[in-house]
DNA sequence: CGTGAAACTAACCACCC
DNA sequence: GGGTGGTTAGTTTCACG
């Protein structure tokens, strides 16, 4: 884990191509840098052992999933003290409508994505959940009409 | 693809799992929900035919990539027409900086996610290519200390 | 970095209950 | 819908150029 890594082209072009498709086989993923299985396999485990490549995941299709809407909350507390903040992080992290969530600097307040079905279920979620969590100062909704780019940046 | 499919608890947990470990080999994962490979197999397609899980992809660190500071970025344009938005999504989507983008109902205006090295990083990707781009009204930036929050939402 | 071979593992399919 | 077993395909490791 977690070392220096020299990165070369070939390097980020196995990035690129990893985080669009994880599931390629080696072999595959060697003809597309033009490599040989081998060390386009060393090259991996090396962007594996290093911690870049963190994991691997199943990009799941949000509005298939049922959830079309996603809005982004802008919530910030009565008071910023440090077990505050981390007692309202594992609150809002329970919420399965939560999909990110963020910790912001200056007033130190949160910024939260949102995923629901409907904008009833919006309301509910704030009146119902949210809401109900103490020592909330403010909260601002924003909604999104689309998500257009959704991606990592690479090295 | 896209067919309304009838989830069950056991289709639920292999999404659970899938999302974290997308590399899991069918066995594995069959074991892990209590079937045996086949049927397991059989889900999984049909959750993969349906559209649901969309792919798989590698879990890039942006902290071991570099990209230790996330700013997010609100953006207005001077006009909202159809094109206008259309185009700036293009340009924008060419910044390797933005790691997500959303256009906003109301105002119509764009969420920006922007992953940098350092604040003069950030400086320059404002100075030197968002606030190059014409058209734009308003630029509000925002700086985030950590995202402790950041997944899929399953059905 | 590349080749080839061996041992292993996983995915797939036809067929069963 | 779930389970078995055999075939095909993919992966890993290694010695060597």
């Amino acid at each position: 884990m977690s070392a220096k890594i020299t990165m070369d082209a070939t390097d980020r072009q196995i990035l690129r191509i990893l985080r669009e498709e994880a599931r390629i086989p080696i072999v595959d993923l060697a003809l597309r840098v033009g490599l040989s299985p081998t060390p386009c396999n060393r090259r991996l485990r090396k962007l594996e052992d290093s911690g870049l490549i963190a994991g691997y995941g199943a990009r799941i299709d949000p509005a298939v999933a049922g959830f079309g809407i996603t809005a982004f909350v802008s919530v910030e507390l009565e008071r910023q003290q440090s077990d505050e903040l981390t007692r309202f992080q594992h609150k809002v992290a329970q919420f399965e409508e939560v999909v990110t969530g963020s910790l912001m600097t200056g007033t130190q307040d949160f910024l939260l994505e949102v995923a629901v079905e409907s904008l009833e279920d919006f309301e509910n979620f704030l009146q119902s959940r949210l809401l109900r969590l103490p020592g909330i100062r403010a909260v601002r909704s924003r909604f999104a009409l689309r998500k257009f780019i959704d991606r990592a940046r690479l090295p």
